[in-house]
DNA sequence: CTGAAAGCGCTTACAG
DNA sequence: CTGAAAGCGCTTACAG
């Protein structure tokens, strides 16, 4: 027993310490700490104590080394400062945390080559599966390296050509919910202000918009339905496109948070009333939308739901579970505020 | 050579495997690896092209056990949804990237228990190094803690009564800007809802908020100076106190972001309209506070140089360099917008 | 059940 | 300069 308050330990204690300490081997002592040996009291008191005094915690990269797996997944994310990301990033390491598994940060920018970069770091076993967020879901070359990759989950979007077992919100739901409010509120010229083309995201989401106008039986005009990123930069010049067109469509559905606050800043600087000029109503409901002026309503995502499940997921895959079905779809919700009323014309 | 084209490698190739592949020994093709020997043209081409051949790539987990280190650092926050943080985080991993680190997200939900264990996980070498968030700065363990640990840097607050080198945007003088641009308006009654209040953040801020007001020569009340978490609950709270106040000061400085917003919802629910009834400035200045109603005016926190400064030392550390000086103040900067107006009474 | 020993895949002090 | 070998700290098949 020693006597350790304020002192640094000068070198860390290992399993050979603490199977000293008590007069035990070390092998003991490991299959006592895995649980895959039974111990009577009175030894496992011993090795406690052991481990107390010599302040014990093994060493992971030896634990990984031996075991061939770290208890650490990746998550591959386009950026981390995105509002969306860092909640699903949150809902991530927290259940990951539960599960016993440490949360490497793998953010991409998008770039295609790392995220390639990640997948080979999978393989490496630095990381023991990956939920793989990422809008290069049409880039051939990122399918087939996903194709060697056994314990990838994707979220939020899937990939072309590949069967990883993918989770995302209802994406075509929200776009026929978010439609739907619209109409509803007697528009009749509506745009669709869209992610990437190639994402089944937007696909999906200019899915849900295209029939919740066909359900309506009434006339309805598509004035535009704009591609371009998930991002604000893409949401301006939405805007400004749609102000030029004459008509301007009384109402648009955002695909994403990112690309409203894009369409909202332009309609802010150029005089334009949202909710009253026009309505706008958004996809993801992360940023503090309540706030804004009109306070925005928005499909919310099922970010801590996607979160969890995902780790859920990607842990069965290491465990070598079996397969699960291949999608699953979690349940969006429609988040009324301010910001879509009747048209004024 | 050997064709492995589609079929996922039934197995890494390890060290061995391209030593065996170009006739050499594992330890000449780990030092040619490490740059710590110089070879012929012709040998470091064979390496090279069995490396490519068998796709190798060196098993982290080895390598840190080896080494006793991981290459990884670990960001410690706590809550990685907080946008505040988020861009933290986006600006410490690509800095940390640069310079070929990974890594690790510790959210600790500003519970003291996680962040010790985080504490815990760098001396086990799981990370080389933490940068360290933290809310709990006035907690004696905590502080007693981190005595120990010799690659820990500070980030955004200090800990009482530690040495680690700390790195902090200039919150007395974003103080100190934020209230000299309210009297500049004209107010004259004024209140600070600052951030808690055993936490070097919040007391420079409101250092900066006071110093500001003795700097003016004018007759200026401070209405209230309200203490609680950097957190938007705190800033309901303080808001409805405010509102409760007779007179209501004329303008406000909020330390967080996410006070600002809290305080803002209230507002807008009684309809207390800012800029008109009250003026607000924010501390920040990561949300899209652009798109708020108003408009909203904040000091700016330098997010990218501190992550980027922060990893700087604490690569430093790592590499036991010389201590360098305990504390670096990071330049903040004033962003006008909207919600700063004259006082109407 | 238990322990001695091999093995995980690297790095590097040591001897040639 | 170069290679054989020890060592990093675990886990677990194997033999007792």
């Amino acid at each position: 027993m020693e006597d350790n308050r304020g002192i640094p330990a000068r070198k860390n204690a290992t399993l050979k310490d603490v199977a000293e300490a008590c007069g035990l081997s070390v092998a003991a002592v490991s299959r006592y700490l895995n649980h895959s040996i039974k111990l009577p009291q009175s030894t496992t008191d011993r090795i406690d104590a052991a481990i107390a005094a010599l302040n014990y915690r093994p060493n992971p990269h030896a634990r990984s080394l031996s075991l061939g797996r770290s208890e650490t997944i990746g998550l591959v994310v386009p950026d981390i400062a995105n509002p969306y990301f860092a909640h699903l990033a949150a809902a991530v390491e927290q259940a990951a945390a539960e599960y016993g598994l440490g949360l490497l940060l793998c953010p991409t920018l998008s770039r295609t080559d790392r995220e390639l970069d990640y997948l080979g770091r999978l393989s490496r076993q630095h990381v023991d599966g990956l939920l793989f967020v990422t809008n290069n879901g049409d880039d051939p070359a990122l399918a087939r390296a996903l194709l060697g990759a056994k314990t990838v989950v994707l979220v939020d979007d899937d990939i072309d050509g590949t069967t990883a077992p993918t989770i995302m919100a209802d994406s075509e739901q929200g776009g026929r919910l978010a439609t739907a409010l619209l109409i509803e509120q007697g528009h009749r010229s509506l745009a669709y202000v869209g992610g990437p083309q190639g994402l089944s995201s937007s696909r999906s989401r200019l899915r849900g918009f295209r029939r919740a106008i066909a359900e309506s039986g009434q006339t309805i005009a598509i004035a535009a339905e704009l591609h371009g990123p998930y991002s604000s930069a893409h949401g301006r010049i939405a805007a400004e496109q749609l102000l030029a067109l004459d008509p301007v469509p009384t109402a648009l559905f955002a695909a994403s948070d990112e690309i409203a606050l894009g369409v909202l800043s332009v309609f802010k600087q150029r005089g334009v009333k949202v909710g009253v000029d026009i309505s706008v109503i958004a996809f993801d409901d992360v940023g503090p939308l309540e706030l804004f002026d009109p306070p925005l309503t928005a499909i919310r995502q099922p970010v801590n739901a996607m979160g969890r499940r995902a780790v859920q997921i990607v842990l069965a895959l290491i465990n070598g579970e079996a397969l699960l079905p291949a999608t699953e779809l979690l349940p969006v919700e429609l988040i009324i505020r301010n910001s879509v009323k009747p048209p004024n014309r």
